[in-house]
DNA sequence: TGTACATCAGTGAACGCGCGTTCACTGATGTAC
DNA sequence: TGTACATCAGTGAACGCGCGTTCACTGATGTAC
């Protein structure tokens, strides 16, 4: 299924920059493999040889999006001078990536309420693992020396995406009186100091 | 389209009851007027009599669990001695429901991707506003007696509902090692230190 | 270097299932006088 | 109080559309000797 040739890893390429498209113009009710299969040009049968199924398609998809959104949280660490602005580029991240990849953003913010995140658990799981682990690693030494709150990872990482991602679906949806400049600009700051050690 | 006779209003919340039986049973993706129609013993004829579509039906149960999620998130402010029990009551009760009511959670969090709401916005928001009103209400004076932080509305209710909301998500979807009694115990708090004004 | 073969990649017409919706109809309830 | 009529509520068989999927096939690429 993973594809052996160029040629065929160029292909599967397209169908999922097509698939993209055709989500955020037509929305995803016509998310379907015959509206993918035309705007990209690749035949049904293509698709299937490379995906096995609509749902396959849709989970690399999901992959492929939420790798990404990962890796813009992620970097921004890796130069993050202290525990307090690392918290706040992770929120900033999160939200610049909406702003600029609208499309990406809304695929996967709608995608985790579909039925084939469960169905394709583990192949998305190793996808989003390498791109997760940095950001554990970044934050564990600064909840040792006690700069950020000793929590249970879920939890931090509630507190930290939450507000970000909510902002992002209601952003997303079109709920009108969102700014997401303001939430950047505010946001960040709140979200530290709900997970700062107390001083 | 709204019942004028009692034994239409008896029809419409059996349907409602069985729609939501439905989609907690047999998942999103048998949520069909269908199965509905065979679950409650209601005809297809009479269900479109009520509800007018498949879409107009899903609204109508969104609006039902939404307004029952904000009640019960609303309740325990009206006895709140203070902004900070009654910040982390808010984070309770929505944490709260979620464990006693995962039927109507799950709906309106599943939902909140799909299309009806756009197409129905008007009588959802008309079924949320009394509910969210006593909410905005009993935070106001908070605000403007300094203890809690001042900024718009929307980025106050990312704050208060983002960490619960995404755990809800997560809780519902069936993410492994996230512990809803846990996160009762140690979001509310947190989720205080977010939005309380600088001492 | 050339030839034979195996595998990968790609095609597109066709199929069948299940979904939302319709409709002509019957029965129950409310209303006017 | 009774009768006639209007409206509301409910029925269930039938339809058509569009979706995911299949399949027999051709063409391209890689491999063995």
């Amino acid at each position: 299924m993973s594809p052996k040739q160029q040629r065929g890893a160029e292909t599967a390429q397209r169908l999922l920059d097509a698939a993209l498209a055709v989500h955020e113009a037509q929305g995803p009710d016509h998310f379907t493999v015959q509206a993918i299969s035309a705007a990209s040009g690749v035949s049904l049968g293509s698709l299937y040889h490379h995906f096995g199924s609509a749902d396959g398609l849709a989970a690399a998809l999901y992959a492929r999006c939420m790798a990404e959104l990962l890796g813009a949280v992620a970097a921004p660490l890796a130069t993050a001078p202290t525990a307090e602005q690392g918290i706040r580029a992770i929120a900033v991240a999160y939200l610049a990536f909406v702003a600029d990849r609208p499309a990406a953003a809304r695929f996967v913010h709608v995608s985790s309420a579909s039925g084939y995140l469960a169905a394709h658990a583990e192949p998305i799981a190793a996808a989003k693992k390498p791109a997760i682990e940095p950001i554990v690693e970044w934050v564990r030494p600064h909840v040792l020396a006690g700069r950020i709150v000793d929590l249970p990872d879920a939890l931090l990482e509630m507190l930290i995406i939450g507000p970000v991602a909510e902002t992002a679906r209601r952003y997303l949806a079109g709920v009108p009186g969102l700014d997401l400049d303001e939430a950047i600009r505010v946001l960040p700051e709140r979200i530290w100091r709900s997970v700062r050690a107390e001083p």
